[in-house]
Formats: structure tokens, sequence, C-alpha cells
DNA sequence: TGCTCCTGCAA
DNA sequence: TATTGCAGGAGCA
């Protein structure tokens, strides 16, 4: 056997763990978050007992990097003070624990890790580098694996690097070349991203094979290419990570030495990490430390106990299942039984398809113990006789989930929820939902549960795409051999109950989080599914009418154009139009787009179309085609050919300001601004008898803005129910509110928005079309005026950069990494985002409370009145014309009453035949 | 067929 | 150089 030898990246794990932990601070108030997170990590490695360890970090100063490119992480946000106060507790629990630490100045840890990895892996000794790095990739080889702790990923050969990059380890330095890196400021060829690389690298294999083809490859990609040929060598010498440093120590110096238990009992106890201490007190650490949750906080006062964080990961999460495909009626019995017993479990389904409308049931998976589940297949098309009638398994699982008593656990649950009712199963209350789960502990992460298992569990699953395939050659579900989707299905429902397990503690460590994951999203699970499940009818017949007529339109605006230009002219092609516009007929390029390119936009075919009559040509074509593309053509061929309705489906765990967001067909972005547009929307109808109903809240954001920022004048306007921007009209432009013109309540009403979203003066001169200073000027007349706002925002910004997140109204968070970037555009960028979020963020808690409390109110009514669509500060509905009335009354209740803010919450209503007629 | 860009719809 | 989303078509390989 040979022997082992870990290197680990400090720097890269500290900086990281600092990212990904909440603030934590022990009872001194010294910041201890990212201290845990990597001496967790640490810790996790030595109780592998390697043969050589060491810990590795950046020395301070310049490396030869910088030399080489004195643009190389100039982006670099500065430290932290936060993080900078963690390095000296760090390096002396390291140093307590006896591992060795290399830190070389003029080169960086990633240097100091390649030359010892290829050194030892010479010698015959079996390297592991940890690290968060990703451009670690180039040193795999035989003896030489990467393993990040933090995100449980393991890359350990040349098909592991290909299944992640594409490339091979040895065409890492080439691919980094082509990408670029942001963080480092090394700038790759524009418009390559991933996929286009590892597409070049794989044709001519390396950087210098694409250099030298660089004048085959076509298109504007080309040109870019073509065009960074010069920087490609030094980015190439910039990702290379050197293997030549010459150390003090050779790799099988590297031994650890004896742990100084006292200095780590004082550190240990200092920085309040109280599972640690227990086990340097209680000797040597179970193997199966089967309390895989973080203990709850005792003693030392002060220190919070973190979640189970990546670094902190049990092998024992991660252990193999046992998987066991139920065919007979016998074992049926067994795990009904079993659900029986059980006060929680967790549930999959497996279909055909992916539309929960149509898709049919192929197949169960039920787990009720971590590393035990089974899968029972329904609807495979081979398996003959060897599966269990679709009837008899309901049966047997339907009081499971009918059980109050039981927490019944999904990944995504909505979509199983539709599946199951759809075959007779109805799972009732109390539900759980890894994916909300995710969602609201960190809405800023990915919550698909491949991602999860291996960040939380260490688990690398089995994808959808091992078993079906991808593509055309993609075959269904149901056609997947039964031992096959076992393994797979019985996994799925496996892994879900083992997730919850983990994220569940999490939650109760964070009770306004718990609280937002309990009583708004939770229940919104049901509700959701109802109105999906509703849909809403829509009239073909009015939309074809349309369709019909844009084409005609579009036809004259298409004859026009061609008459203009003097050719032929695709007016759908942004690239055809630019070189007619700005080439050939040599109007000004005003605008850009974020590639550089002159932009078409509206914006800039509005500010030549005084000087040529084509723009405004093709401001009507694409006005029509836009109509015509995206809506009335499309939403007919979306009606649900059994209900005869459309069922968007609403994404819960979406946007990460914990909005809604609506897809398949989107249904939240119906036109209503333009007269044709607004057309559209006479095509959401009602059967006969029934209208339609919609309720909306009237400046719900503006509402929650006077509230969170208390500012006297902002509450006045809306306790007293003045039109807001009028109100503000008056008080920026000095005036009785019955004085104020048309033009300076619209002025008025760009202020008020565009503050909400971190507007500067730039962006509301160009929005009224006014001097850069007049909009300065109004600006500082506003804050003038409303005080409150002014210190409200930069309070947020304050918050935003001391905690690294903000929240609602009601604890939601959204966590803000660009927050202390040093990148100017970044750091703007994150504090936009964080003045919106707490507005639209606490829209959505209150729009999610209501559509709970109207769900409750309307399920009794029998179908006088069905839910249908929410539109983010609006719901619809469709009901009996008898009940409309009723329903306004009932509803306008429940969503103003949904919060209790300083200022009243007003709700608007109307209905009609259409949604149209509803406004 | 999948990726990337540009464009534009909503709150 | 105004937030959050979804989606269509072009162009490319």
């Amino acid at each position: 056997m040979n022997k082992r030898l870990v290197l680990i990246d400090g720097s890269s794990y500290l900086f990281r763990a600092f990212h990904a932990l909440p603030p934590l601070s022990n009872a001194q108030g010294e910041p201890t978050g990212a201290l845990f997170g990597v001496v967790n990590m640490l810790r996790a490695h030595l109780k592998d007992k390697p043969d050589y360890i060491a810990f590795v970090m950046d020395a301070s100063g310049p490396t030869f990097r910088d030399e080489l490119d004195p643009q190389y992480k100039a982006n670099r946000p500065p430290m932290p003070d936060d993080l900078r106060a963690q390095i000296e507790p760090l390096m002396a629990i390291v140093q307590a624990l006896g591992l060795p630490i290399i830190r070389e100045s003029g080169v960086e840890a990633d240097d100091v890790i390649g030359t010892l990895a290829l050194q030892a892996a010479a010698g015959g000794v079996d390297v592991t580098v940890s690290t968060g790095d990703k451009d670690m990739a180039q040193l795999v080889r035989p003896g030489v694996g990467l393993v990040n702790t933090m995100s449980g990923s393991k890359l350990d050969s040349d098909e592991a690097v290909v299944a992640k990059f594409g490339v091979k380890p040895a065409q890492i330095i080439d691919y980094l070349s082509l990408v670029g890196d942001a963080v480092d400021n090394i700038p790759g060829v524009p418009k390559c991203g991933p996929k286009t690389a590892a597409k070049w690298l794989g044709e001519y294999a390396t950087l210098d094979g694409v250099i030298a083809n660089a004048g085959k490859i076509s298109g504007k990609i080309g040109e870019s290419l073509r065009a960074t040929l010069p920087r490609l060598p030094l980015n190439y010498q910039l990702a290379t990570i050197r293997t030549d440093v010459s150390l003090p120590e050779r790799h099988d110096e590297l031994a650890m030495r004896e742990r100084d238990v006292e200095a780590l009992r004082v550190l240990y106890a200092r920085y309040g990490f109280n599972q640690a201490l227990k086990e340097l007190d209680g000797a040597a650490v179970p193997e199966s430390a089967g309390a895989a949750m973080p203990k709850a906080p005792t003693g030392l006062r002060g220190f919070v106990a973190p979640p189970v964080i990546a670094g902190d990961i049990d092998p024992q999460l991660s252990r193999p299942g046992e998987y066991e495909c139920v065919v007979d009626e016998k074992q049926l019995k067994t795990w009904a039984d079993a659900l029986a017993q059980a006060s929680m479990f967790a549930f999959d389904t497996e279909t055909d398809g992916l539309d929960p409308m149509q898709a049919n049931l192929v197949g169960i998976s039920l787990s009720t113990v971590a590393g035990k589940a089974c899968y029972i297949p329904i609807g495979h098309v081979a398996a003959g006789e060897q599966q269990l009638a679709l009837d008899t398994v309901i049966a047997a699982l339907k009081p499971a989930f009918a059980d109050p008593g039981k927490l019944k656990i999904a990944q995504n649950g909505k979509f199983d929820l539709h599946i199951l009712h759809r075959h007779g199963l109805d799972v009732l209350p109390p539900l759980g939902d890894t994916l909300l789960e995710s969602f609201v502990l960190d809405s800023s992460q990915r919550h698909d549960m491949d991602t999860q298992a291996k960040r939380l569990l260490g688990m690398d699953t089995i994808h959808y795409e091992d078993v079906t395939g991808k593509g055309a050659k993609q075959i269904s579900f149901a056609q997947v051999a039964l031992d096959v989707a076992t393994n797979y299905a019985a996994e799925d429902a496996d892994v879900t109950l083992r997730l919850h397990e983990v994220l569940s503690p999490k939650l109760a460590g964070e009770p306004k989080l718990d609280g937002v994951y309990r009583d708004i999203e939770l229940p919104l699970v049901p509700v959701l599914a109802r109105i999906e499940r509703n849909g809403v009818l829509i009239d073909a017949a009015e939309l074809r009418t349309q369709s019909a007529e844009l084409s005609r339109r579009m036809l004259e605006a298409q004859q026009r154009a061609t008459e203009l230009a003097g050719r032929a002219i695709n007016l759908d092609s942004p690239k055809q139009l630019g070189a007619l516009l700005f080439d050939e007929l040599k109007l000004p390029a005003l605008v850009k787009t974020p590639g550089g390119a002159p932009s078409t936009n509206e914006e800039a075919l509005e500010a030549i179309a005084d000087q040529h009559e084509l723009p405004r040509v093709i401001l009507d074509y694409r006005g029509l085609a836009k109509l015509r593309s995206t809506y009335t053509e499309k939403l007919p061929e979306m009606i649900n050919p059994r209900s005869g309705r459309v069922h968007t489906n609403y994404n819960q765990a979406g946007a990460a300001t914990g909005r809604l967001s609506s897809n398949d067909p989107n249904l939240q972005n119906i036109p209503i601004r333009t007269e044709e547009g607004r057309r559209i929307r006479e095509a959401f109808v009602a059967p006969p008898g029934r209208v339609i109903v919609a309720c909306d809240y009237s400046q719900i954001e503006l509402r929650i803005m006077a509230h969170l920022s208390e500012d006297p004048a902002l509450l006045r306007a809306f306790a007293s129910g003045e039109d807001v921007h009028r109100a503000t009209a008056a008080e920026v432009f000095g005036k009785a509110l019955d004085a104020v013109s048309s033009n300076e309540r619209r002025a008025a009403k760009a202020i008020n928005f565009g503050l909400m979203y971190g507007m500067g003066a730039f962006g509301l001169a160009r929005q009224l079309g006014v001097p850069r200073g007049e909009a300065q000027d109004y600006i500082g007349l506003y804050f003038s005026r409303y005080p409150g706002v002014r210190d409200y925002m930069e309070r947020t910004r304050v918050q935003a950069r001391e905690q690294g997140y903000v929240e609602t109204v009601f604890g939601r968070r959204l966590y803000l990494p660009y927050i202390a970037s040093r990148n100017q555009a970044q750091r703007a960028g994150a504090e936009r985002a964080a003045i919106n979020a707490p507005m639209q963020g606490t829209a959505a808690d209150i729009i999610k409370r209501a559509m709970v409390a109207v769900d409750a109110w309307l399920q009794p009514q029998n179908d006088q009145g069905l839910m249908i669509m929410q539109v983010h500060d609006e719901l619809v509905f469709e009901c009996d014309g008898g009940f409309a009335d009723t329903l306004r009354a009932e509803v306008g209740q429940r969503m103003a009453g949904a919060a209790d803010l300083r200022v009243p919450l007003v709700v608007d209503s109307g209905s009609g035949a259409n949604w149209e007629q509803a406004h």
C-alpha cells in the first residue's frame, strides 16, 4: 500500500468558508465562522490519518504572477477585516493540531501544492489535494487527486475531470486560458464559455492548436478569438501552476507532530468549538459518530452553533443505501406496514414526462429510514407480470399518505402531488420539501437534488440522464429496466430523507427562516398545486384571429422595410439590422449591447427614428412579431387537450427575493402596456356563466418602503389615502396637490420606482429624458423631503455589508456575496439588489400569505370560485357570475389583512368576461 | 441539438 | 449606470 500525502489549500478554504458560512462570533465578539469551517474540514482530514500532511497558505506580498501581469487579481476585493482577523487564530489551531504549515513568499499556495504533489507522486506517494479551487484540476494525474470537502466533490481521474470540465487534466491550463477568470481578472476570449472552450480543445487538443487554427473558426466568436490571440500566451502563463518551486521541506518530511492538547483546549474553548472540545476530552471519536447533526449550543454564551456545513460532512451521511424493488403483494405489505409505523417518510414519483398535468405514473419510491428505500414499479412497459397494478399500490399506500400524523417529505413535492392526485392518491399535510428547505436557507444556492446531495451529504447520485440517456436517444423512464430504475428511483427517496435530516436541523437553528419555511412556503405548496391544476381558459379562436391580423401587419412592415433597405433583410436578425442601419445607412450607433456590439434595441432605434424612416418600421415590426411569436401563436399550443385549459408551472424556488416565477407558459408577462398587447388579455376568458375576477395590491412595494423606512411624509401620504405619486410630486416640486401637472406626476412616479431599484441620477435622467443635473436635483429634493427613505437605504447598505445579507419583514434572507467586492460594478450591483430585495421580498411574502388565506376560504366554496393565476401583486380568479361580489369582498379582505404594516394595504379589484375587462 | 447573444414582455 | 424573472429567434458548430 502506498503512503499517502494530503495537501490542504488553506487559503482557498478560508476564503470559501468565510463566504459560505454565517458571520458567527464567539462570546468575545471575535469572528469565527470561517475558522469553524476550516477547522472542521481539517479534523475530517485528520481522521483519515494520512502518512504526510501539510497546510499550505498564501504568504503576503506580490508573487511572480503580479510581475507577469500588473492587472492580475486587480479586481480582488481587499480581505474583509472579519476574515483577516481569523487568520492568526487559524494558524494557531493548525499549529496546535500538529500540522506542518507552509507559507512561501513570491509564489501562491497553488504553486507550493503543485510542487509537492508532483514530487511526492514521483516518489510513489498517493497525493490528495484538498482545495476549493478548480484551477488545481490541472494537477490531476495517476497518484494525484483533488477533493473539495466543502462541496463534497472529488476529481481523482481523467474521467472525473472530463466529466466536470469537458477536457482532460492536461488541457485545463489551455481551457482556463480561453475561458478566463473574472475573479483573478484574467480576460478570456469574449463569448467563449466553458462549452465553447471544451469544444475547441476537443478539436485542436491544445491552446496552441486553437491559436494555429483560429482562422478556421468562423462567425462572431471566431473574430472574438482572433482579437484575443495576443493575450492568450500570457493567460497560459498565469494559469499554469508551478511545480518547480524550491521549498525548505520535502514531501516526506511533512509528518504530523504531536498535537498540543492543552493549547487546543484553550483555543477551542475560546472560539466556542464545543463539538471539537468534547472530542478532545472524550479521546477518540467513534467512527460512527452517528449524531451527524450539530449539537445544540451548550455553555459558552454568545456562540451560536452553525448549521451543518460541507466541511463537516459525516462519512456516515454518504454511506450507500439498500434498495429493494417491490414487485409482489407481500413486499408491498411490508412497506405499507413500515409506513404505518413511521412518523415520517420520503417519497418520490417517476413518470414518463415532465408535464405534471399529462405525465403518467411509472413508479413510486419510498424511504422511512435513511439508507433504506424501495421502488415500486407500476408503469414499466417491459415489466409484464413483474409489477403490481396501480390500484393495488394506491390502495396500500393511501392510509399513510393521508395520515395527518405523518410527515411526507419530497423534493419539489408539488410535482409529485400533481402526479399522484391524477392517479387517485392524495397527499395530505403535513408535508416537508427539501427543495424549499434549501431555498429558504439560502436562496442563492442551487437546489436540485444532485447538487444538494453532493454539497450536504458528499454523495454522488445517479443522474436522470445516466439512466434514460439524453437528446434524441433519450428513452422514457417507463422503458428503463427494473434493476436500473430501482437503483435510481429508490436513491431519490433515500437522498430526500437524508437531505431532510441535514436541512431540518439547520432550519431549526434559524427560527426566522424556519418560520418562513413553515408558515409561508410549506402551506403554499398545495395552494399552488390547485392553482396550476385549475388552469385558465384560453380563447384560442380569438388568438388565431389576432395572429392573422398581426401576420398581415408584419408583412406590410416587412415589405416597407425591403423598399427602404433596397434589399431583402431579416427583421428578426439584430445582426443584419445592425449591418444595414449602422454600416450601410451610416446612422449613428448610440447604444451598445452588453457584448459591445452596436445595439438595435428600442432605445437605439427611437434615438435615430427622426433621421430615417426605417427605424420606425423596424420598431413596428418588432412589436407585432413579439406579440405573435410569444403570445398569440404560443398560448393556443399550450392548451392541455384533457382539460382544454392552460396550466402554467409556478417555480417556488426560482427568484432569489422569494417571488414566484411562472413558466411553460410564463403567465406573469402577458402584455398590458400597449393597446394591441392588452388585447391578448381578452383571450383569457371565463366559461359561460362564469367571470374573471382580478384583485391586486395598490403600490405594495412603495407601501413596504414606507413601512420599512418609517418616513413621516411617506407614511402620511399612504395613511390619508393620497395618490402617492402626486403627493411625491407635490413634495418634490413644492406645490399643492391639485397644482401638480401630469408631467410632474410622471417624474415623481419615475423617481419612486427608480429609487426602489437603486437607480441613480444617470438612470433617472435617461428615463425622464432630462439632463443629468436636473435628475440629480430631483433626487436631492426627494431625499430632503423624505429623509427617512434616504436613511433607510443607507442603513440597508450598511446592514448588507456587515451581515452579508438583507431580510424581509418576515425574516426571509437574501445573501449578497458581492456586497464587499472591491470591483465597483459588482459591489454597486449588490447594493442595488440589497435595497430592492427587502421590498420585493416582503411583497412576495405578503401575497404568499394572502394566497394561503384565500385558498383556505375558497376551498369549502365548492368551485363557485377558483384561484387561477398569481402575477406578483395580483391574484386572478374564475367564479360564478353571481359569486363575483362576494369573492371580491372576501379576497380583498384577506389580501389586505395578510400583513400588519405601518400603512394600510389597499386592494383594488374588478370583474368581467375576460382578464382585460377584470382590470 | 445545444449554447450564446440579443431583444423584450411583466411586476 | 434600475430589481426580479421567462422566452423567442438568430447564428453558430
